[in-house]
DNA sequence: ACTTTTTGTGAGTGATTACTCACTATTTTG
DNA sequence: CAAAATAGTGAGTAATCACTCACAAAAAGT
């Protein structure tokens, strides 16, 4: 019933600790699933207080507003979306040691997100709903992306290309092509879900087997 | 200031020619703006009539729900974005004459599709975000897709697998990875829009060539 | 010209909205 | 243990919601 260990990690930003009581878990919980279901305009608080088990006042000790309620909620996914690339040591773990080649680091990358998305899919489906309408949210991300993502992810493209793995494609090219192969292959086994049998393995496989045999030299 | 030829072309299914009001097309014009911007639960009727110049109950004249509204604008939207593989010659189109190959099929349907996203960004966003929301859209896309698109669509792979220029990986994964592709680059142009200095004609070229080398077998 | 039908209006409706506040229950602290 | 701080409550509030309806203007039909 409540399963709330998920969303305590999700909540839980880099180093602080903090402390939430049973009721704002209960709270967070409750807004999540709602807000993943019908949307955060179409969900009203007294909503979510019901299915909380918790008095519509308690929302509004522990957030001023609902749309405090939602950053709560979606700023801590936004970041732990773009997780990988906010590590110290991933620039070095590609280049030292770990990958050898860019197959081996697609794989690594697609791996881990896929992971996260599904144990995450709720936040992450309010996050890529509700993006679309604050600005707040999408400053945000951009601001991640061109900050984080973009230069290191740059780097590890340049460096396979000078070792000759990958073609000579513009980088820029390189990157939305990837990325676009990978959320294309979560977003259809997590979004649209159409499929009774589908092998992820195997497709993850295929996935990324057509990706590189694109972008190899 | 008032530009709804294309919400009249938008709205034009098929056979149909329904006449529109001056009013009532001013009151989709809005109401397709709003729901874009602000999304179909945060707009009020309110909203829309003051920006069509219309009073709401005007609103309510020609549409018995704020929801009948929404698939007044949705539903034509949804049909018009699978629009090729509706026509009936489209199957015929591919094999007798015009594309060759699945690489020139690829292409025509891509400069197609951007076309299409180009002229209706704004009610393609309000499908694509409330498809997410509303039980009834989602199974008549669904619908529409397992129908028309989906039995055609695999029809063509296996022509061009038998023909020797597509590798045998399961039909269902080519057209994915496939519509993930085009979906991929048209989402990218269009929606997160991130392009500052973005050559359109060369990145389609991109995307299809790296596309095809890793289904080519 | 007259009747009928369609189109447009805006004040009014009850329900619901996000949010407040005076108050109680619980926990923390000196 | 007493005091102070924190967490939780639920009735209450003004604003806004989608929607109605009695009526007026315009268009169409005869």
């Amino acid at each position: 019933m409540s399963e709330y260990p998920w969303i305590q990690e999700l909540l839980q930003m880099g180093g602080k600790e903090e402390q939430f009581s049973e009721k704002q878990l209960k709270i967070l919980e409750a807004a999540v699933e709602m807000f993943a279901e019908k949307g955060y305009a179409a969900t009203s608080t007294s909503e979510i207080a019901k299915k909380a088990g918790v008095a519509e006042g308690t929302i509004f000790r522990h957030y001023k507003t609902k749309k405090d309620l939602l950053l709560a909620i979606v700023t801590p996914t936004l970041f732990k979306s773009v997780a990988p690339f906010l590590a110290k040591e991933f620039v070095r773990e590609v280049f030292d040691n770990e990958y050898e080649t860019y197959e081996q680091f697609l794989r690594a990358v697609l791996a881990n997100r896929y992971a996260f998305v599904k144990k995450y899919l709720p936040a992450i489906r309010v996050l890529w709903q509700e993006v679309a309408f604050h600005s707040e949210i999408k400053q945000c991300l951009q601001g991640v992306f061109t900050e984080h993502v973009y230069p290191k992810f740059a780097r590890i493209v340049r460096h396979f290309q000078e070792k000759g793995e990958l073609a000579e494609l513009p980088v820029d090219s390189v990157i939305r092509l990837t990325i676009t192969s990978l959320a294309g292959f979560l977003a259809a086994r997590f979004l649209l879900l159409l499929d009774h049998n589908w092998d992820d393995e195997a497709e993850m496989e295929r996935t990324i087997r057509v990706l590189m045999n694109g972008l190899r030299r």
